[in-house]
Formats: C-alpha cells, structure tokens, sequence
DNA sequence: CATCTATATTGACAACCATCGAAATTTCGC
DNA sequence: GCGAAATTTCGATGGTTGTCAATATAGATG
C-alpha cells in the first residue's frame, strides 16, 4: 500500500471529493449522522458510501460507533483542527503578497539573477 | 470538459498534491516565487510545473505576473479567504459532537428509526 | 532577424480512483 | 440457531490525473 504521504495531503486528498465533502458537511451541521443517511444527500449506492466514509477514516477526519445495527459518525475535532492549522500556514507570512506584487526585483534587478536550478 | 463542480472541491482538489501544496506552502513564505524556482522544491520537472501552477490558477489558488523574461507567482488573497471559509462551516454547530458521542439516540429509541431513505 | 532562456502546450503512458453489483460479515430480534 | 437489516469487502470497469519528452510560444538581447 502507499503509505509514505504527507498527512496533510492525505487530509486534503480525503475531503476533496463532491460525496465525501457533502458528507463532512452534514456531519458538520448535524453532528452524528448514521451511515445509512448518507445515501440520500450524496446520489450514491451505498458500497459507494461505505467506501468514501473508511476513507475520511483512515485520514482522520472521523470515526464511527456502533449503536445497535447502525453505525453513526461523527466529526474528529483532531482533523478540523489540522484542517485550519493548515489553513494558517499557508497564510502570507513575512513577504506581503496583497494585490500589486509589490517587493518584486525590478526587470532590471532581476536580469543579473542567477540561474535557478 | 468537467466544469460543473463544486468550487470548492475545486479548490480543494488543487490543493491536495503534494507537489501543489509545496508550492503553496512556498508562495505563503516567500511571498512571491519565480516559476522557474518551483523545480527546485519539488522533484519534478518543468513542464510538470507547469502543468501545477495551471491547475493552481485555474482554482483560484494562484496569480502569475511577467516581469521580464520571468514569471512571479503570489497567492490569491481570496482564495485563502475561501479556505478558511471552508474551514468554519465544517465546524460543529448546534449539535456536540466533541469525544463521547452524547445525544445520540439510545439503543431502544432509535429501534422505532424510521427507515433511513 | 537570429538566438537564447523561460514558460506553455501536446501527446503518450502508467497509476490511481470513484463507482457499481454481488457476496460476505455483523448485529439484532425472534 | 434463523432470518432480516446494515455495513463491509471483493472484483471489475471506466474515467481522471500526474508525469515525462518533445515541441511550440513568448520575451529579451545582440
């Protein structure tokens, strides 16, 4: 299997899908959602759903309890934190990057810039 | 072409590569980043890049500005913004849903569930 | 114009992924 | 233990995607 990934692109990776957004979403408003109602927001089979949830289980995104015959899920606190931990960093930090590209080298400046690479 | 989808899962989708996220992360320290720079962060080639920053842009992600010979690309203040965005809807509204999972319906009471469909 | 450098595009290929039907597994109630 | 219902696993399949080499484009410079 591939495991060797960067976790946050795994975090990523596991909530960029149309169902398995929609499915972080309801469990964001609704809090535990049985499994078998995802099945009616996302137009999908239910092996679909079963699917897409061990996905966003084994990326941390939620986790799931028995409650007799039904399965209900709930969001991990764990990966939302993450989710905006890594919305922070990506947060222009020293350089200022807001509208005109001020701080830019000059043409000029920048034709004596060594060769990248 | 597939264009009717969720701007969102867009957004994420361009985010969750690692190569993508490198150059992110890269444009949220420095600022702003020659094109011909991303090669050397991530061990890929340059049309492979290019390839990348299209998707970054065409998402949102990214602004890309001439400056002579050179391309300097910034990230997009907006598109941050719809990150974080993102981030806040996901979080637990009404319901509680941190560790136990209180208020769920009990073994008995979700005996009478209606049938989910 | 000729040429050089940076970037974009094209085309091909392999790996990955979402989806489904069918079958296996788990749990409950009788 | 048996059957019913919810969920998972399996196998197959079509579509998407990341990567590269080769080629094309664009801007600068002589």
């Amino acid at each position: 299997m591939k495991r060797p990934v960067d976790p946050d692109v795994r975090l990523l990776q596991a909530a960029a899908d149309p169902t398995r957004l929609s499915i972080l979403r309801q469990l964001g408003v609704e809090g535990a959602v049985c499994a078998c109602d995802f099945t009616a927001c996302c137009e999908v089979r239910q092996p679909t759903v079963s699917h897409h949830l061990k996905v966003l289980r084994e990326a941390g995104w939620v986790r799931g309890e028995r409650r007799g015959t039904w399965i209900y899920y709930t969001l991990e606190p764990a990966a939302l934190a993450r989710f905006r931990e890594l919305a922070g960093a990506l947060r222009p930090g020293s350089a200022r990057t807001s509208g005109e590209l001020s701080g830019l080298p000059t043409l000029q400046s920048a034709a004596h810039r060594p060769i990248a690479r």
